[in-house]
DNA sequence: TCTTGATGCTAACACGTGTTAGCAAGCGAT
DNA sequence: ATCGCTTGCTAACACGTGTTAGCATCAAGA
């Protein structure tokens, strides 16, 4: 096990019979060095001979780029949904990050710890940029004084911040959900927030929800709404309270399929069916909504996407120097299955 | 924008009036040179105000220790189980590494794609170690090389290999869900593998399974046994071979529940009722497992322990300069709740 | 024959840190 | 006065790479 050297720049050039200055030049591919075939091909031998790999560290200390992209993760343990979505955008992420030979390192930063000792890291090890997924509002500070040194993209929406962003377009996507229920008739349409309303994207969510009951002529009842939070409890106890009203509603949107498991679990208990005493529509296109009993139709939550954009900004932003100002909102659609009463094949 | 130089040792020994060695010395806590406190106190504070970070890469050149582990993911997108552990996992494993300073670079390598490009920016960053999530049969030969040079741990199984590694021990968990169904007086149990036998934990469980069977001198009855891959619409079509035989088993222990998910689907569309008709027991208690209709009775894997593990014998591996031995096998737990039938509260 | 310019290479510096060997000053003991 | 020992520091090297300036050699042109 004892651990030998790595063969270095110069042992191949010795092997070569050339000077280390001639392998960095042959193995980096510097055009305006004048190196004829043959000394080209003796330093490509002898480097493949002693599979040469170039020290990263010694490359990130003389280039000051050290190829590397932190990848923040905010949300809590027990956002379950957002758990699900992070090997997908993790995927899409390092897609985008390949072809410029960037890589991911990864700083879980729990919501309930304060982000010093993680900043300390991300500067010590000098990173090209960074993702942060699941911005909290009390990140702007940090975030806003970061960015002026180092790329930034978030992960999802942070209010009143001029860093570039990723997000689905929520308003576009609860309305369109909740058109969905109004276009099959529904007159008493309610909702279950995903989160408190203090959370941007639940903000968004209600807003979308609003609009579309406007568009249909609907009066917005405040009694149909009741908030989420994250967890299934949290939509089982919300559902308790719309069913308990005098005049319940005939179908709920609910914005966030995890929420909307517990929910289902309450109608279930009141023997109520789905959807043919309730239409329900959830939020997220969580990958075993499909396998509920009604399946879930929901908006579908292009997670891969959303990493694959975040790379790209990411990538636009090193390589031009200033930020983008765009933020990107990708358009979600709407996956009919069974839960909304318009299903086929039920 | 212009991104100026961070400030460097030197920087902070001109402030604090010293050489750029006391600095380093102070800042590393080296016990045996003696510095009075008040020049530490001097250089500390000077580093405190210039917001000095030591260089991640110089450092790596000349300690030889990049800190970085190297995450690589194997698992195919569509093992949808598998990512839903995954945040689990990472989290479980950047706490233990945490104690040694220790980051996760990730390398996402789908099992379509062969390991030499994955191989070649390894070798580049000079990682300190690797622990690699879902190892293929194929990974064997290169994964053997390389741990001759630098600490490997697995997370799963790989058949024949010397490596450490860490996994569930599928065997005896196996064993406990089919108990458990014998206990509850069925003498007709069915299987529905999570994966063709040839996958090592798939193999290990229907050991599990057959010996549970033994045990209460029950038959193994090899029509009673079918295969699911990974999928819900694999269980589906397994559940389905079940259901027509002339004698379809009382109960079926489904060895994943994502494949047990599709099972259910088509038990329902049966016209039979789970437990009453047909208990069902899982594996895995996958997050959204507890919200199915029935909820599934289950075995719990115990993602984040797993992670915690691997970084913990990877930390031993690198501090002890030889790899451990052992493979950790951890216990698992029956989560019971009412797709068995022994259920509480249903 | 001398100049010019291209060709094919290399010496040497820089990047920021950890670490070893050793230097100067002070001080007590011989 | 000399020796030896401690205290408090620093000079200098090493780590492995990218890059700039420049050095020989040779051929062609004046």
């Amino acid at each position: 096990m004892m651990r030998r050297r790595s063969p270095t720049a110069e042992d191949v050039a010795r092997l070569a019979g050339v000077s280390r200055t001639t392998v960095s030049l042959v193995l980096n591919g510097v055009s305006d060095a004048r190196i004829p075939p043959e000394t080209r091909q003796r330093v490509l031998e002898a480097a493949a001979r002693l599979n040469y790999r170039p020290h990263a560290g010694a490359r990130h200390l003389v280039r000051g780029r050290s190829e590397v992209i932190a990848f923040v993760m905010r949300q809590t343990p027990d956002q379950v949904f957002a758990d699900a979505f992070l090997p997908e955008v993790l995927r899409g992420l390092s897609d985008a990050l390949r072809e410029a030979n960037l890589h991911l390192l990864l700083f879980p930063l729990a919501p309930d710890r304060a982000p010093e000792e993680t900043i300390r890291l991300l500067q010590e090890r000098r990173v090209d940029g960074m993702v942060l997924s699941g911005p909290r509002f009390e990140d702007r500070e940090w975030l806003e004084r970061w960015g002026q040194e180092t790329p930034v993209v978030l992960l999802g929406h942070l209010a009143n911040s001029s860093l570039p962003s990723v997000d689905v377009d929520n308003g576009q996507a609860a309305a369109m959900a909740t058109r969905h229920l109004v276009r099959l008739g529904h007159r008493r349409i309610g909702l279950i927030t995903n989160a408190p309303l203090s959370y941007t994207a639940s903000y968004e969510r209600w807003l979308g929800y609003r609009q579309a009951l406007e568009e249909a002529g609907l009066p917005y009842d405040e009694t149909l709404v009741a908030f989420g939070a994250f967890t299934p409890a949290s939509g089982a106890a919300a559902m308790e309270q719309l069913l308990k009203l005098p005049d319940p509603p005939t179908a709920v949107f609910v914005a966030s399929d995890v929420v909307a498991f517990g929910a289902l679990q309450v109608i279930r208990r009141h023997g109520l069916r789905v959807p043919q005493d309730l239409a329900l529509v959830g939020f997220d296109d969580v990958p075993l909504s499909a396998y509920l009993d009604p399946p879930l139709t929901t908006v579908h939550l292009p997670a891969e996407d959303l990493g694959r954009e975040a790379g790209r900004m990411l990538l636009q932003w090193i390589r031009e120097g200033r930020p983008p100002t765009s933020t990107i909102r990708l358009a979600t659609g709407l996956v009919i299955r069974q839960s909304c009463g318009a299903g086929g094949g039920a």
